[in-house]
DNA sequence: TCACTTTCCCCACTCACAGGACAAAGGTGT
DNA sequence: ACACCTTTGTCCTGTGAGTGGGGAAAGTGA
């Protein structure tokens, strides 16, 4: 099929587009219902939106007690291509126009092999669902990548976790390779726009996802949108100070909340736990494995490990600790934790919530829901194709 | 004179309002140049104007080659009434349209005493200020106050310090006794959204502004606009942990950085030290009034004071640490310091800028300026006088 | 079958706005 | 002083967006 390339002509038309996108197909009177436009207006912009094929008619919608309705639906046919590059992994979907996830694959790699091997690694994964079927060609892409991006630009800027990725220009590579636009983001803020779009977030205005992986990083949206900072580094608070005269960090700080606690920290800590004979449950995992991960710390806990179950409520608390103040200073409505280390469940749940309901004045806290993600891996690439299709249903 | 009621009746007029405030009085040509409109619809637009007397022709503007233009004002009539209420003392400022002082007073007056009696005290200085002649009434009053604000309604909630406050309907209270709109904000967000009218932060978007006076708080600008969180307190910076298990704050937590670093914490420390015989020069301070105050502080630092100069630079330091995690959240393109305390000047500028710059990461910190506010004392009261003229200015 | 509802299409009418023509008012050079 | 250009303000008309009514089409329920 021919890949779409219209956009909409204008606020009307894009308003209609994500009012499709968001609550699925719809009658042209149920749409009539949410635009205050006349319904000649609405005609004649649904009209030109079938032109361009963005929207196709689909049947007739049940009565609501006299003439049925034609459906307008979304072209089934729009493919977006959600990619969330993280540190030790990368994740790739196919959603259609609805942001349905049509196929997803997920793949370990390390990000520090650069954009090169990293991209041609996605592209294979890209290939690999076309080929099973659920896509034909893509409309839009995209990508998440774990550090800070010029966000206009679409280019990493000084990322610490990635060498070699400094300035290197993710969207225009990768428009070129696919042939298709695309859009580039930090992959915590498209973990919040997943978690928005699908997830917990929907109906928040403002809230903080706080993404505990192999670092820790925090997406902000405020208003509905994703705040990124003047340098597109908003919500870098791995780095932010945990404990005076801490662990020294890879930053050249000490006591930074990462170098205390993430999916790295933990993995690190467990293992000395295990050597130091403190735990069985822990040694005998590291003997079987060579190395331990946070999924490790996880299952440990799971069995009731007392070791295990220290490192992540100590980790809660740090992490606590700077939600605290984040609660503090932002007020938010909500806020989402997730991440890799999400499988620690409800014991990080736990200790976070009592931290920063004991630290933040209760103003603050006292209608303030702290939560797991409901998406899981999957926030990231749904995150990502919705920030496309955000680009792509907005006026030209 | 008869008080203005009118308010623009579409977006364009309200734009040129905003034109006029923000950049005094302008030729009709002048006008078209900055604002995307016909000339025609231009024209028509701003007879409107002159028609409610919001804005008044003012002679010939000078010729820019060819015929000379009309000059266009915002009524020079119009009166603006700002109050900003401190912990221990109140502003009350008059401005014109343009949001120009012309006259302000000061008056020691301690929050505590309660909105009726602190709002008999502004209302006296308002008349006091009328009598004097520089307002026959007031079109509008934008208020001020050091607590959390439920915005839309102008209700202060839940201060903690100022008891008696919580609920009281600060607005409606207000507008009748003014006979004019009011609007109700916190503190804080008026220093900020001064500093950003006529100070320090005009060129920036996404700004903080912390304010220490006897209590710690934080203005953020999101995109030129003030950020007031879910519940209206964002910003509340003061109760964020500083030091472990340090001082027992009045909030029920230990180590809040208010208990450590404010107005009040710092005469405290301050009696402390003359008291323990650590500095001559604040000792004779403290016979001299009984009491000794930030401003004791502040002077004995100018005189070279050693103790005065450390109790500064600690302070600093520990506000540095919060800043720095604030700055990695959230990555603004400035920081404004201000309040009482900002007579201590370039020693706390100094400390907390160290702090900062050491504690962030460099892609946060690159280009960041830190800088002590613009406006002084008269920040807050142009932020009220801007907070009305806002509300005032923009489509009915 | 009939009365009523909902949806959809068509058309005339309103209204905002742009943009051109022109006059008024001022500069600039000879 | 004069011709000529530029800028500004006003008037007027054309255009296109959008509204709202009328009525046909298509359904429901009694």
């Amino acid at each position: 099929m021919r890949r779409m390339t219209a956009r909409p002509a204008n606020a009307h038309q894009a308003r209609l587009l994500r009012l499709l996108r968001d609550g699925g197909p719809n009658s042209r009177a149920q749409l009539g219902d949410q635009v205050d436009l006349s319904r000649s207006k609405l005609a004649v912009e649904v009209d030109r939106l079938l032109e361009t094929e963005l929207v196709v008619a689909d049947g007739l919608a049940a009565s609501r007690g006299g003439r049925r309705s034609h459906n307008i639906r979304l072209n089934p046919h729009l493919r977006f291509l959600g990619v969330d590059i993280g540190a030790t992994s990368i994740d790739v979907a196919v959603t259609n126009a609805e942001l349905e996830i049509l196929g997803h694959l997920n793949q370990p790699m390390d990000v520090r092999e650069g954009p090169v091997a990293v991209f041609e690694q996605a592209l294979a994964m890209a290939a690999k669902l076309k080929a099973s079927g659920v896509a034909e060609g893509f409309d839009g892409a995209g990508i998440g990548v774990p550090g800070p991006v010029r966000f206009p630009e679409g280019v990493p800027v000084a990322p610490p976790i990635m060498p070699g990725w400094d300035g290197f220009p993710v969207r225009e590579a990768l428009s070129q390779e696919l042939g298709c636009p695309v859009m580039v983001d930090n992959d915590v803020n498209l973990m919040a726009m997943g978690e928005q779009h699908a997830g917990v977030a929907r109906t928040v205005a403002d809230f903080l996802c706080v993404k505990i992986g192999t670092g820790i990083g925090c997406g902000i949206v405020v208003g509905g949108e994703v705040y990124r900072g003047t340098t597109g580094s908003a919500g870098d608070i791995g780095h932010i100070q945990a404990v005076p005269d801490g662990r020294p960090c890879a930053c050249g700080n000490r006591g930074c909340l990462e170098a205390h606690f993430s999916g790295a920290a933990l993995a690190r800590d467990a293992t000395e736990a295990a050597q130091q004979g403190l735990s069985a449950e822990l040694a005998s995992r590291l003997e079987a494995n060579g190395t331990l991960s946070a999924a490790d710390v996880a299952a440990a806990a799971a069995t009731g490990d007392a070791t295990a179950l220290d490192l992540i409520r100590e980790g809660g608390t740090r992490t606590g600790q700077v939600i605290a103040g984040l609660v503090s200073f932002f007020n938010p409505g909500l806020v989402v934790i997730g991440g890799g280390v999400t499988g620690l469940g409800h014991t990080l749940l736990a200790a976070i919530r009592t931290q920063v309901y004991r630290q933040s004045l209760p103003l603050a806290t006292g209608n303030l829901p702290i939560v797991l993600g409901e998406l899981g891996p999957t926030a990231g690439v749904i995150g990502a194709a919705r920030l496309i299709s955000d680009h792509l249903f907005s006026p030209a």
